[in-house]
DNA sequence: CATGTAAGCGGACTGTAGTCCAATGCCTGC
DNA sequence: GCAGGCATTGGACTACAGTCCGCTTACATG
């Protein structure tokens, strides 16, 4: 099987994976997430700055890993929460469900977000969770729109989401007409287009 | 009058950032432009770091001059070109035009365009250019879907055409589904909707 | 041409992300 | 319980972006 849980963590690993986890989250709620160095956090959980790089790669995986349990809660409502989020209801209204959600998401962790995505270049599509995103959103855009090349097309979508464009739409035009414009954009595309008038 | 060209540009400044320019343009074609330090530059074009900065800003601020002809160019074709990429075809299809355009321009000149988006947080709209791109989509989308919110909606858009979007859509894809998609994109936000059926 | 002055200059300095490797101590097999 | 191997550790180290400020020099003015 392939489950077969690779090797194991030591016991010292986790318990130092645990204080740097507890004591990132309590200096970016103190301080922004901004303004916190890696020095920082590494001398408040009490580990060697080469602890935290060999566990968390870089400050992107840091921030992805404070992340981790609310993307599993969206997650999780997306594979068997009840409809329109979850599944059983029409493929146009579960896109629209998951980037209403999504964007709520992105915008209640806006920091974290960001710098999940943005800290070294092209985090964002290496995260395993956008992965995950942009297949539940490219199944459901085949299944909406069979006549378009979907998996390109979904990270085109996505794009409107990530926390830099979210950002600025809120900043600039609050989050109503941020989430507004998000709607609009997808049922535009999700929406099968009349048959070209000129069909022969 | 506002045009009074505020003061004027000293000799040795004006002689410097020519030098700058082609220091970097140079070294950005041998080395490529991830692998090129400001202080490479600076040394190269013989001048001070200090100089570098006090004229540019920052690193994005160095790319965005180098691309400023290139863009120049697009902006010229768009206002005062032949159809459908210049004024005197139908909204949708200057909306298609431009985002075919300046997808090549992105793809063309990807690691620079990308130094110029992602070099500083939200880089990418405080840079001049942006505000025009994204002006002229919000007219031409308020022009074809007088129902929508164009101007958040322009963000969206142009989100699909980043530097790191477009460079992960032809990394995938290939230039030609990418190029699809946002067309696809595009013309599906472009075209007006069905009226809703149950419009009372 | 002499002079005042402010724009411009340059490189030392700071703070940060990320690397590296010798020392440590956890776990496994006996 | 013990020993030996190897994952893990931690902090010194490198490289880089960006800042600062005392010195220089181009230009305007008389």
């Amino acid at each position: 099987m392939l489950g077969a849980r690779p090797p194991k963590e030591r016991a010292d690993a986790a318990r130092n994976r645990r204080k740097v986890l507890a004591a990132a989250a309590r200096l970016f709620a103190e301080k922004g997430v901004e303004s916190v160095s890696m020095d920082a956090v590494a001398a408040a959980a009490g580990v060697g700055k080469g602890t935290l790089f060999r566990r968390f790669g870089d400050k992107s995986g840091l921030a992805a890993a404070l992340l981790d349990e609310r993307e599993r809660d969206l997650q999780q409502h997306i594979l068997s929460g009840p409809p329109p989020l979850g599944p059983g209801a029409p493929a146009r209204d579960r896109l629209a469900a998951f980037f209403a959600g999504y964007l709520e998401y992105v915008l209640g962790h806006l920091d974290l977000v960001r710098m999940s995505e943005t800290a070294s270049p092209g985090a964002r599509f290496r995260i395993g969770a956008y992965r995950f995103w942009h297949r539940h959103v490219a199944i459901l855009l085949a299944e909406a729109r069979p006549d378009a090349d979907a998996e390109p097309l979904s990270h085109a979508l996505l794009a409107a989401v990530s926390a830099e464009v979210a950002g600025v739409l809120r900043a600039e035009y609050g989050a109503g007409r941020a989430a507004a414009a998000v709607t609009c954009l997808v049922e535009s595309v999700s929406h099968q287009p009349r048959v070209a008038h000129d069909s022969r």
